[in-house]
DNA sequence: TGGGCGGTGTCAGCCCGGTGTCAACGACTG
DNA sequence: CAGTCGTTGACACCGGGCTGACACCGCCCA
């Protein structure tokens, strides 16, 4: 779990960022607003311990910045101050929790952890064509419901061929966008790994060439 | 938002069923624990403001078996007392949130709805795949029933991989999560906790591996 | 019928990931 | 303060699968 710990006592902040550290958690630790928001740009960060004293850039304008910009990371609010009205208003910025100093760490612990539950992203959709299915994000790749074992560049090209649906595609791009290296134009990589991949992709064929062409997903015909 | 009320001082227990029903939310409102207990084992609800010093069934036991049960209900705990120490406890043993009497009522309000937001999207509290489970609130894994007993790396590395599903894992990426930003990009960091983990972890693998691509939770196939 | 494009068989090199080991570091203990 | 233990990450090494070149073949079309 990512967090970042916003607080400008020094002596504080780099006691929080340890005993993190010591909880297994991935800890970047930052003395000021301008210095939080410019590693918010930046970096993805599950949660963020946020001290709302700050000089410089305020932490309720920080709060506001980070609910603005980056959904994805929780915000627990650190203040000096215990009247009700500003617990309020800090839930009011978009704080998704708060903590009021002095605190006992682990309460800071259990409340940062609660916070680190987060949504993970949404899935990308699955490619198909004929009886092929791809899983980009699962890195996996059925025929008839049955498991193919691709080798990565087999993979990337039958995950390239099925992305351009019934186009053809021709050597040269699937050379450009599965090697993408520096490209010897008279490499034969392709008409290797595309031999290999028919094999494990077993009958009926489902890569028709197209002769001065290239290739393409789909039964002949 | 359907909320339960358990309060026996009846009236205050009214006046905030009134409060929240007048903000939109769905209220029941029960004087008392094993009542409490009665909704609970029979309805959903997103928010339990709980009282803790109840009569009959104290609100630390009914707060346990909620959070024993049925873990997506949020639990804001009132209390008379105001120490750490007290605070640390509700949040031991279970309660989400805790609200210190007496409050100020559009105090209570934000943080029922706080609570709310969070039980939406809120991933279950417990980690699984194959026979893996690991809860991260209290920092434990198994397998098969057996603990594990994880260093902070190992957990954070278990950890990251259940929360994402049977998704692919980069290295890159599990650098970026578990990590922090001192991230030298030729460590052989990840590469040699996985092999303490794997070795955890015990026979029959779980943790696959995808060549060219990283790691990802279950066996092929 | 011959030229050229694309498929096939083979093989050596290589790169990726796993493994063994060690040193540095910090926490805990006496 | 010294000693010990657990954790962590670098380094060196290894093994196997992947990869791509090369030579050759076969087929399509002029």
């Amino acid at each position: 779990m990512r967090v970042l710990v916003v607080e400008d006592y020094e002596v504080l902040a780099r006691s929080i960022g340890t005993g993190l550290r010591r909880e297994g958690m991935a800890v970047d630790v930052v003395l000021d607003g301008n210095e939080a928001l410019d590693h918010l740009s930046t970096t993805r960060y599950d949660v963020v311990v946020l001290d709302r004293d700050l000089p410089g850039t305020h932490g309720d304008e920080v709060c506001r910045q980070i609910t603005a910009q980056r959904r994805d990371s929780r915000v627990l609010m650190l203040t000096a101050s215990v009247t009700v009205k500003d617990r309020v208003e800090g839930l009011g910025l978009g704080a998704d929790d708060y903590l009021p100093k002095p605190f006992d760490f682990s309460e800071l612990v259990a409340r940062v952890r609660a916070l680190g539950r987060r949504a993970q992203p949404a899935t990308p959709p699955t490619l198909r064509a004929a009886d092929l299915t791809l899983d980009p994000s699962r890195r996996v790749a059925f025929r008839a419901g049955q498991r193919l074992e691709l080798s990565p560049k087999e993979f990337a090209l039958l995950e390239c061929l099925l992305a351009s649906g019934d186009r053809v595609v021709s050597s040269e791009e699937l050379l450009e966008r599965v090697w993408d290296e520096a490209a010897d134009p008279f490499t034969t990589a392709v008409k290797t790994t595309m031999r290999r991949l028919r094999a494990k992709l077993g009958d009926p064929p489902v890569i028709e060439t197209v002769r001065e062409g290239g290739y393409r997903i789909g039964v002949p015909g």
